[in-house]
DNA sequence: ACGATTGGCACAATCGATTGTTTACACAGT
DNA sequence: ACTGTGTAAACAATCGATTGTGCCAATCGT
């Protein structure tokens, strides 16, 4: 495209590498002052940039991170991606996303993908259908983050957050307000995050000799039109839950179409409680009150792992648990019994 | 990294430019089974993966486009996004989104960098606080269009909405309901969007003979915050309008924060109209009418155009209207005379 | 049987920047 | 005058893939 090294070498009568290491400001360095100048003017009069894509290959390092995310529409890993941005720009790195629209073929084309193109690290928040690349990058000893969501089954780099606590505080707060029958909404259920909640669910009903019952349990994919489903055959049950356990902003949408078309109010006859929380929890027909995930700690700590372990290979992984904060919008209310 | 050409060359018994014919699979290709054979085995069996890096260098190509959006929290660009990247993949290419924060500075960075980074073309939403960069990439002849915004003093390829008929349609709508005072918030006023529909709301109030009035102008930054404290001014009016035409998505729960605030009722105190549709529009307090934009159809024009321009220099620049549509949810109501 | 064709592949330059090694020269010390 | 030291900059290899050109042998035509 525009002016090479060469060019700005030959305009300023050096050779290429005195423009490089006057460039990139070698230490022990020793060049004139007149020299220097040259170049400096040379550069600016052809409008220098360095080409990074020759640096990177000379370097073997692009100064660029990956973020594979299943859902760009999501606020929750939009709100990661902001706080990722962040941190790389002030590192100087470049920040590229990659969404997969939770489909786990797109995702392992995204990490071959960006392998190949050289970014030096990735995070991913995996779809969780297969792991093999997930394992490749691990045998390759290559730098990554997973967030969100976490394979048992290996060790790696991890920022989770405490979804098994979360959930259970959620649910006990509806069960200390008098609910015995509480549905549960979320995704796709072979998901970290949605294994974990359940088993918070699960447990703080048994703590309190509450039965669980699979007619209350709804897992399937992260869409609007299915929680509207579930939504529904929920409502309809013969004895329908008197409270719901969201988990998920896109489903939180369809469980509140379900809950217009049904003429409910909140929390009049349905208490709820939905996780991931979103400016617009408070617009919604019902504000909804929410647990809310810190998604720039998520950001920010992944990219610190990342970028140690980007910086020397032998580092030990770490598993970082965020927790999340309880943010009450009066979406639940005493059971009516 | 990995196995490298020359790597597979060696384990093939061949040189490294034929594993490289072999792969790209070069018309008029002479070249003997039994080689091919060797040579894919090589390259399964080192688990080749060509250095992108190094192609894009000796290529001049890196089969990758930049789109630089002010906000990716934004379901409007984020729509783009998305549909961008379904074209890129189509092609092959790999879309980088950069987000700019509507910070003027940040973008003229993410040109350059991503220009440096060797981006085959970019797509960008610009600030629109400055323009120099815009001008030096005409001048560089760098393929590039400009969506949702455009700089009347320059030619170049954009995708821009109808935004002046959509504003003049949408307050004709709400004249036709017998509304005269009609309040209009939007994001920055030099914004080539908001220009636009505050134009077309100009004009429809002069052909129908109602007083423009400065007093019912609020245009500043595209924030929740600025866009309630606007609201709230709008409604402690002396004589407060009846209806308000509201441009932005996030401006949008501004102007709903201030509507619960003040205990309005919508639409039969206030009836609105918002620019900018998004799935949530329906499950909000009191459901938005919206100007919708079709955000599949900019994102899909946006790379039809870059896409030729990536082919051939001297095209002619294409500006595109994209129009929208009304999504009518019951938010405006006969005004109470 | 001998030159011409062509199939099948190797050679080497190149993209632009970086960096270890040399070179050229000035000057100081003996 | 000659060696030694240090400064200032040039030289050349390298990162990995691509591609125009060149080369050798086998086959073809007459």
């Amino acid at each position: 495209m525009g002016a090479t090294l060469k060019d700005v070498a030959a305009l300023a009568n050096v050779h290429p590498s005195t423009v490089s290491r006057v460039l990139r400001n070698v230490e022990n360095l020793k060049i004139s002052e007149d020299t220097k100048e040259r170049i400096f003017k040379a550069i600016k009069e052809l409008n220098y940039q360095p080409d990074q894509t020759a640096r990177s290959l000379r370097l073997k390092k692009s100064f660029t991170i990956g973020l594979i995310i299943p859902n760009v529409a999501s606020p929750y890993f939009i709100g990661i991606a902001r706080s990722l941005d962040a941190e790389c720009t002030k590192e100087g790195y470049t920040l590229i996303i990659s969404d997969t629209n939770e489909n786990q073929e797109k995702e392992i084309k995204a990490v071959y993908d960006l392998y190949s193109r050289g970014v030096d690290g990735l995070v991913i928040a995996p779809v969780q259908d297969s792991d093999e690349h997930i394992k490749d990058l691990i045998d390759k000893k290559f730098p990554f983050v997973l967030i969100d969501r976490y394979f048992e089954k290996y060790d790696t780099n991890a920022v989770i957050c405490n979804d098994k606590e979360s959930a259970y505080n959620a649910v006990k707060h509806l069960i200390d307000l008098g609910h015995k029958r509480i549905g549960f909404i979320s995704g796709r259920p072979n998901l970290y995050p949605v294994v974990e909640r359940l088993e918070g669910y699960k447990n703080v009903l048994e703590e309190n000799n509450l039965e669980f019952n699979q007619d209350l349990i709804f897992s399937s994919s992260p869409t609007l039109d299915d929680a509207y489903e579930a939504s529904i055959k929920l409502m309809e049950l013969p004895v329908p839950p008197t409270a719901i356990l969201i988990t998920g902003t896109i489903i939180t949408f369809g469980v509140l179409k379900a809950i217009i078309e049904k003429k409910k109010t909140v929390p009049k006859d349905l208490s709820i409680i939905a996780f991931t929380d979103t400016i617009l929890a408070s617009y919604f027909m019902s504000p909804v009150s929410t647990v809310s995930h810190k998604v720039d700690e998520i950001g920010t700590k992944a990219f610190e792992i990342l970028f140690e372990h980007m910086k020397s290979d032998d580092l030990p992984y770490s598993k970082v648990v965020i927790d999340t904060n309880f943010v009450d919008r009066n979406s639940t209310a005493k059971a009516n019994i």
